[in-house]
DNA sequence: CTTGACTCTGCCGTCGGCGTGAAGCTCTAG
DNA sequence: CTAGAGCTTCACGCCGACGGCAGAGTCAAG
């Protein structure tokens, strides 16, 4: 397919798409007339990009990790493990602080808005943990 | 206390701080030197700032939420309610909407992880949701 | 008085993931 | 054949939370 069609079916706008190919995330053939050419697992690859990038990891952490995901087609001996490894730990470090980076402000937020509405419609609180003060929520790992 | 003092407490920079006065975030006393004093109060708005700043909220939607916190002391009637408590909800939304982005993203992380080191050191994986397969975790509101 | 640590006000630099034209070639439906 | 949608490669713009530096004043200790 063209990068148009692959925009519709992913989210994502051409100028995205042809910047990801300048990061080296993607690798499109082309045709005669310089056109690029997509395949269908390119669908795939743009929406683990666009997941990783929301995240908060640069195009490069993504070009380290997208290669080991083409189809997690079982075994993935040589190429995959070295630093790339440690790479992915660190993101994935990266990620759990920043989600209690986010819990700690959603607190904050809730117990402003629980003084300041006390009978308010509050956005699915679980019922439960809209505990009084101190914010100081539970940190998972 | 001055800026140094204050820098030192809360882990943001001197110029950081002088940032947050400049978008109306803060606002010391002055000496007759010309030198920022601070309050012990501050303290507290700045761990607060710095914790929404942390969660992708910008300095002006901070600005419009932080006047409710100086010790949310009971009662918050008129000047909190307006639309601010409108803004609020819609910054709480767009932390939990990050939030599911992040787990997404983990879940992504933990499956090409998973795919690589079958039996590697995990971090922490919270030993049941190591779910084999099918990245679509559980989205909370 | 001197020194060294601290603070002040500008003001330019940065970084990353695109947005947004500009100028020109390609493809396809009618 | 022709129009119009779609594609190509530059290349500058943007935004926001500071970093960093210059040049100059302030403060407390010795």
């Amino acid at each position: 397919m063209r990068i148009g069609e692959l925009a519709r079916r992913t989210g994502a706008t051409p100028r995205a798409l042809r910047y990801y190919e300048e990061q080296g995330l993607l690798t499109p053939e082309r045709r005669p007339s310089g056109y690029r050419e997509y395949g269908e697992r390119d669908v795939d690859t743009v929406h683990g990009i666009r997941t990783l990038l929301a995240a908060g990891l640069n195009s490069a952490a993504v070009a380290g990790i997208l290669p080991g995901l083409p189809r997690p087609g079982r075994r993935r001996p040589g190429p995959t493990c070295p630093e790339l490894l440690a790479g992915l730990g660190r993101e994935r470090e990266r990620i759990t602080r920043q989600m209690n980076e986010l819990a700690a402000a959603r607190a904050l937020l809730d117990d402003i808005m629980g003084a300041a509405a006390p009978s308010e419609v509050i956005r699915a609180p679980r019922p439960e943990s809209v505990g009084r003060r101190s914010v100081g929520g539970p940190s998972v790992r």
